[in-house]
DNA sequence: ATAGGGTTAG
């Protein structure tokens, strides 16, 4: 809202500015007044604000045509305010542009990363014309750009035609080598050059050389503190610093991880006092590091000495606020800047507009975080992409997908969020589909893409297309990314190949929390739950802690592989050990994992327990419990309680009648069946019965029977007596009793109704067409099952998924693509 | 007209 003012402001002084123009008849001073007129632009451009083209307009129509001087000047004014087209435009008019316009020019496509446009000028400029600054200018735009090599080639040809090189030329040119030089040898080869040159004695060329020193550190295949090292020690030999060869070494230290060295030479002494960059690197350093304290503390000082704040320093410790969750002392650095800054430039308000959009969504207000977004005057792709990242976060996908669309530009990072964002809200095969599209759009994928996409093939069970996603990834170098194996490992374990999962575990490069909880999870869901239980003591011993994920996991596997008293052993340890508060869901794995083993007094003391009245997760843990024990009364009301807190979720009716039928209710069975047909919940995901296209019903076996697997043969058989005497004959029998069963792969299955379908398939005619339900996917679980089952049946069974079809041949599956 | 340090989106 403050805005507005400016606004008016500018307004106001448009029109009094236009008034002296006109008033103006000598052209130089009508020159300058334009000139002045663009610079305030500059300071209020926003993208609804286009008073430069107002004022360029004015020039024309006035007749006004600016030359030489006054010219280079308009251009520069138009690059500086990203307004390149402008500039272009003007510079196309000129029939013989001067040496400094192309310099601008050059300067300006480099900063946008334009190296054709900058060398397209370059090259059209005749030797004669040339001069050191311009070739400054183009071996800056190749540094830049990551042309090392072309930067140093461009000097040499410099070099030959006689231009003599200046301090920036030698600034520029040791930044191009630092891109190139890859050891200490290489940086000393740099210093023994620079010496020749006789540039040894330069602040700013030394500055270059401890920049290089300082890059070189970073690379991972060198020793960083013996480059480090070299670096302060041409710092401490400089006759003359300035507060750039300071701050180079502190971000040095930063860059290279040794916040303390970087602190140590920060307090050291020898600063000058208001070297805020210096504070700015170290604030920004603890904040990546995770240590908010320590950020916080170093701001604290800085606002109680009085030192000047900019915008870096505010971004920094926004972002702080943000990661660390301190919504309050956000809010109020927010409302203090509002009251501080009265008019600030574009310059200040973009990056910290874009860090407090980030704070908002991040603390849950992604609406107030829209609200700021609203009224931000100017707008980059990083407020674009950070409350895109707000939506998808907030798993509000409709409207990330229009915000998406709306979007101007995009980058790499706006695709990567909105692929995974779809994977993980249930959206995976339009995620797969948006990568493809970026793909065909020539947007090169990064490690995080590739991690979404294979999160989508986890959710698919697509194990074909992951496998091709994982070799594509190893083509693009990405096999040592972190984020990308970590969603193989979940990949390959959801489509049912744990011993891919493990190995790729075994030999990633590096892990953190998120693998371990990928792999523990991977072992659980297979049946294997004491390796899990075993890989989580792992994790315990090797010092990593554990989060309220790894929780989530290890409570699933001890549920999965019956271990009821180490459950609820770790359960406890939550809090007392580990310090995480356990929430909901952590309350309703440890429930469920007592009810299904018949312990119902622990988990109505567990319940007791909870801080707050339980809701829909705990009353499902329960109802699942009393269904398998056929406790009917704690089930009933369970099941009344979840009518009443979320009337329109199917399971909980499929619960119920599985509860029923345990107890060989039949009648009751066929009452909630009946309930369940008048509220039009047939076909939703989840549904007791499934219809194939051949007829077959197949009734679902729940995990209520497991891990008895000739218990499941007897209680399916059961049932289809139990059917026939109500007068539903099924097409087919079930005939089970036939066919080998490897109790390790499938018989602690989680997704047991899809492995009613793979024992449903077994019946069907060669090569027919099953429909599962829209929403069931064939994954994980179910896939590996349908392809034990071609196998041992030998035949070939195909299944629609939605739009997919999986082909499953003598144990291996094929998947159409249908995309 | 050109260089060198610090910020924000996963």
């Amino acid at each position: 809202m403050r805005y507005g003012h400016s606004l008016t402001f500018s307004i106001t002084n448009f029109s009094i500015f236009t008034f002296l123009v006109t008033r103006s008849f000598c052209s130089k001073a009508r020159a300058n007044r334009y000139a002045s007129l663009l610079q305030l632009c500059c300071l209020q451009s926003s993208i609804s604000c286009s008073f430069d083209r107002a004022v360029h307009a004015h020039m024309i129509a006035s007749g006004f045509r600016p030359r030489g001087h006054t010219l280079n000047r308009l251009i520069n004014i138009y690059c500086k305010s990203s307004k390149l087209a402008y500039a272009r435009h003007l510079f196309d008019e000129i029939p013989q542009p001067d040496i400094v316009a192309r310099t601008t020019l050059i300067s300006a496509y480099s900063a946008i990363g334009d190296l054709k446009l900058a060398k397209e000028i370059f090259n059209g400029t005749l030797l004669l014309m040339r001069d050191t600054v311009f070739y400054n200018a183009m071996i800056t735009a190749y540094s830049h750009n990551n042309d090392g090599h072309a930067a140093i080639e461009l000097f040499r040809d410099m070099r030959r035609n006689d231009f003599s090189p200046d301090n920036f030329t030698f600034t520029s040119v040791i930044g191009a080598l630092a891109l190139v030089a890859e050891n200490e040898r290489h940086c000393q080869q740099l210093h023994c050059a620079v010496v020749k040159s006789g540039t040894g004695f330069v602040t700013s060329v030394l500055n270059a050389l401890i920049s290089a020193y300082v890059k070189c550190a970073s690379s991972p295949s060198v020793s960083s503190s013996s480059l480090m090292g070299a670096a302060r020690r041409l710092f401490d030999d400089m006759v003359e610093r300035d507060e750039l060869s300071w701050t180079t070494i502190i971000t040095g230290y930063v860059k290279n991880d040794d916040l303390d060295a970087a602190r140590e030479f920060f307090d050291g002494g020898g600063m000058c006092e208001e070297m805020v960059v210096a504070w700015n690197a170290m604030i920004s350093g603890y904040m990546h590091r995770g240590l908010y304290k320590e950020a916080l503390e170093m701001f604290r000082k800085m606002y109680l000495s009085g030192m000047r704040l900019d915008e870096f320093t505010y971004t920094s410790i926004i972002s702080v606020c943000a990661n660390a969750g301190f919504f309050q002392l956000g809010k109020e650095l927010h409302a203090y800047i509002l009251k501080t800054e009265v008019n600030p430039s574009p310059d200040f308000s973009l990056p910290v507009n874009n860090a407090l959009v980030t704070l908002y969504w991040r603390c849950g207000r992604v609406d107030e975080a829209r609200e700021i977004f609203n009224y931000m005057p100017v707008k980059d792709l990083v407020s674009w992409n950070a409350l895109l990242s707000g939506y998808v976060n907030a798993g509000r996908i409709n409207e990330a997908q229009s915000f998406f669309k709306e979007m101007p530009e995009k980058n790499i990072l706006t695709w990567t969020v909105m692929i995974s964002g779809l994977a993980q809200n249930g959206f995976a095969e339009e995620g797969l589909k948006l990568f493809n599209q970026m793909k065909i759009l020539g947007f090169e994928p990064c490690d995080y893409a590739f991690a979404g996409a294979i999160t989508s093939c986890a959710v698919l069970g697509t194990l074909e297309h992951g496998r091709q996603l994982h070799a594509q990834l190893i083509r693009f170098g990405f096999d040592s990314s972190l984020s990308a194996g970590n969603a193989l490992i979940t990949m390959y374990a959801r489509c049912g190949v744990v011993e891919a999962a493990e190995s790729l575990f075994l030999t990633m490069h590096c892990v953190d929390s998120v693998s371990w909880n990928a792999m523990i999870a991977a072992l659980g869901q297979h049946g294997h739950g004491i390796q899990a239980i075993e890989l989580f003591e792992e994790m315990l011993a090797e010092g990593i802690l554990p989060d309220r994920i790894s929780f989530l996991t290890v409570l699933s596997a001890c549920s999965h592989a019956g271990l009821v008293e180490k459950g609820h052993h770790y359960f406890n340890s939550m809090y007392s050990v580990y310090g995480i508060t356990p929430g909901e869901d952590h309350y309703a794995r440890v429930i469920d994992l007592l009810c299904r083993a018949g312990k119902f007094t622990e988990a109505k003391s567990v319940m007791e327990s909870m801080p707050c009245e339980p809701g829909v997760s705990i009353w499902e843990a329960l109802l699942a419990g009393s269904r398998i024990h056929g406790i009917m009364d704690i089930g009933i009301k369970a099941a009344e309680r979840l009518f009443e807190l979320k009337p329109e979720h199917d399971g909980t009716y499929v619960q119920l009648s599985n509860m029923y039928a345990v107890a060989g209710r039949w009648v009751d069975v066929a009452k909630v069946r009946k309930l369940m047909r008048d509220r039009g919940v047939k076909k939703e995901p989840g549904c007791s019965w499934l219809e194939v296209e051949s007829m077959v019903h197949v009734f679902l076996v729940d995990d209520a029977v497991h891990p008895e697997v000739h218990a499941v043969y007897n209680y399916l058989d059961q049932l289809d007596q139990e059917m026939r005497k109500l007068g539903y004959v099924p097409d087919t029998k079930f005939v089970l009793h036939d066919m080998e069963f490897d109790q390790k792969e499938y018989a602690l299955s989680t997704h047991s109704e899809k492995l009613a379908v793979a024992f449903g398939l077994m019946k069907l005619p060669r090569g027919a067409t099953v429909r599962v339900f829209k929403n069931l996917r064939i994954c994980g679980d179910c896939h590996n099952a349908i392809k034990y089952m071609s196998k041992v049946v030998g035949r070939e069974i195909v299944v629609r998924d939605g739009k997919r079809f999986h082909h499953f041949r003598n144990g291996e599956c094929s998947c159409g693509n249908y995309w």
